[in-house]
DNA sequence: CAATTTTCATTTGTCAGACAATTAAACGTC
DNA sequence: GACGTTTAATTGTCTGACAAATGAAAATTG
């Protein structure tokens, strides 16, 4: 773990990749304690303040904790799902608002990565997965529901649908794909009709992820997919007429 | 944007939240220059150190940029897909290794995500996605090529593959499952026979991208699947024989 | 007046030293 | 031995300072 000390700016920066590399190595192991802030400036020949914005660094990506006290000190983290599943919801939120994605560039990955679980979810879906999205289909179909509700419920859906994948990696990487369209979805308006529409293919999908019937699900899904992209099109057209009509 | 001032602990992550947040919310939009850390300091009520820190967080996720200079300051960042690939495929590779994920479970994922995209690219391969396949392919059947070599070559199919889907969403998607399984394959070591094998699995998916033949594809992909799965469970037999022989 | 150079103010990057808060271990005390 | 107390180590924060970069304004020059 070495830096460059010809160049005396981003100290910092160069500090924690040396970290940071050091960790994805394997060279320290999970909850290894890394030397204290003192003589992390010893040996990187740097200030503390300067050590410290390094350990900031990675702390923002969840690769140390800190504790205070005798036997404290900034620990290699194990990187759990929970903590992955945040950071890449986060990215993949800010990377569609920042980039212009079009609705129909984020909708059509979302379901192609969605239907490719769903034959997986087929097989392994348990009684647990399966009550989860009954109930949000059900919850979806109550009365007085704000558009917003019922996109986190669509969400929750099709969370419980990947997750009866049994696949934590394939969770993980949905994750990024379903949560991010979140503020894309919450654009639509959703017409009583809409809603019925949905709802219906949600039950068809519940269904034939129950009944173990993949090619069912997979067309049901294709459905949706189709369906939302209508809605997204018609909040698009009916935008651009209000917008030639100023 | 305010904190907690009644907690005296982890000021500099209160801070750091409260900015993200503000980013998030398009409150801070790109490009937008932040207060001098002189100013967010008194903001703040805390000490420039203190907000350093904070700032240090978010530039470890390229939320922000600093520059130095009479007109300098810290910017927000506009998220770009490169910067994004390069933050998901360093959590997945360490929540893979940090998380004893099985071979199985992160090629199983890996694959699914993939065959995903074999129909749409096949609709919409370019040439030059498919000279880079071929490129690739041809690279891995060169005599004397190191098994280390040999993967690299894999991913790079692998992401061409992906990326001739045309959709920037699933290229970051994939990003983190193709190149995370990269230190899981270096484990395999590939005899002669077994890259033949590979390298005409890949000539066969690249012949039928280039027919648009999406059905022969997918086929492909769960034979290159399938064998790739052998492969590990010969080197996890072979391991646990020699541990059984001591 | 125009072009160029110089100066200067602003801002980040780094450093040094200090004190507060926390925590667990070492140490007395009963 | 059980239970407070002290103590040392460590992070969290603050103050003040200087260096380095950088663009803008001012001064100089042709």
């Amino acid at each position: 773990m070495k830096i460059d000390p010809t160049n005396p700016a981003d100290l910092s920066a160069q500090i924690a990749k040396a970290i940071r590399d050091a960790i994805i190595s394997g060279a320290l192991p999970v909850d290894e304690r890394l030397p204290s802030e003192a003589e992390l400036a010893e040996q990187f020949n740097v200030s503390r303040p300067t050590v410290r914005e390094a350990l900031k660094r990675l702390a923002a990506q969840s690769l140390i904790r800190t504790q205070r006290g005798a036997t404290g000190g900034a620990f290699v983290n194990r990187l759990r799902f929970e903590d992955a599943y945040g950071q890449q919801i986060t990215t993949s939120t800010l990377l569609l608002s920042m980039n212009d994605v079009s609705f129909a560039t984020a909708c059509e990955a979302r379901y192609a990565l969605e239907r490719a679980c769903a034959p997986l979810s087929a097989q392994r879906r348990t009684a647990d997965h399966l009550a989860t999205m009954r109930a949000e289909a059900h919850r979806q179909s109550q009365p007085g529901l704000t558009d917003e509700a019922f996109c986190a419920s669509d969400v929750a859906f099709h969370r419980a649908l990947v997750d009866a994948a049994g696949n934590p990696v394939l969770s993980y990487q949905l994750a990024g794909a379903v949560e991010a369209m979140q503020p894309l979805m919450n654009m639509i308006t959703f017409s009583a009709r809409d809603r019925e529409r949905i709802i219906m293919l949600h039950t068809a999908i519940a269904d034939a992820i129950e009944a173990q019937d993949s090619a069912k699900a997979d067309e049901n899904l294709a459905d949706l997919a189709t369906y939302t992209q209508e809605l997204a099109q018609d909040v698009i057209a009916k935008r651009n007429a209000a917008r030639q009509a100023k």
